[in-house]
DNA sequence: ACAACACTTGATGAATCAATGAATTGTTTT
DNA sequence: AAAACAATTCATTGATTCATCAAGTGTTGT
């Protein structure tokens, strides 16, 4: 499954155990993930949506901003397959993908809560 | 502790749940995590770093990268209190900064290993 | 069909970020 | 004290990201 990239001892003397090495691909993935939870605006929504699922016109109007602009976050989060959305006539509700990412969040906001 | 935030109903014919918002504050701490997390280079070095502590060298030969650019990784991500550093000798060794931390990145990790 | 509503998309500019290489600091060895 | 080694800092430049606003799409109500 992964163990085949390159390693390096960069000290001869050294004794310890190797280190495992991560794929690439795998680093790329979660990255973008990361990077995607990485802005204050984009979690902010998120964290709403660890209460229940909701429309972009209620997101909006609870974090007081523009509507194209969640819109545009949304789409992002969508990308990374962080939200997934769901119609219901005019409105797009929208949701946290899994418990995966719910407990990424969860957790972020927790270590956010202590080391304030 | 919190929940001293401003809340809006966004249509008056919801009968549905409140939504429990988060202090910006914590928001924008946990999204400076995440956003630190955020890059591929530097959740490399990170994965290394779930193994074993690291001097710089070690890491800049394993990842095969020049020692500038690791150290300047190694300074964000000390910043934002992801890694701690120990000198010993004329080496300074990288650890990461807590188990909550090294959580979030076996879990994004694991993440990004199913969703490929 | 047309207006109203709910959102999405596209284009632009400002701000932020990251890689690079040269210069610098700190530590050990001779 | 000088040389060698380990790492950090600085400055520049190119790339990416983010907010904003105008225009467009899709759905419902009249």
């Amino acid at each position: 499954m992964h163990g085949d990239e390159l390693e390096l001892e960069a000290h001869e003397h050294s004794i310890r155990p190797n280190v495992q090495t991560v794929e690439s691909r795998i680093c790329d993935r979660a990255a973008a993930i990361f990077r995607a939870l990485g802005d204050s605006n984009r979690l902010r929504l998120l964290s709403l949506l660890m209460s229940r699922e909701l429309c972009v016109s209620e997101i909006s109007g609870i974090l007081d901003d523009n509507l194209s602009a969640v819109s545009q976050r949304l789409k992002l989060l969508r990308s990374e397959r962080i939200v997934v959305v769901r119609r219901e006539g005019k409105h797009m509700f929208y949701s946290l993908a899994d418990g995966h990412i719910r407990e990424l969040i969860a957790n972020a906001l927790a270590h956010g809560n202590e080391h304030d």
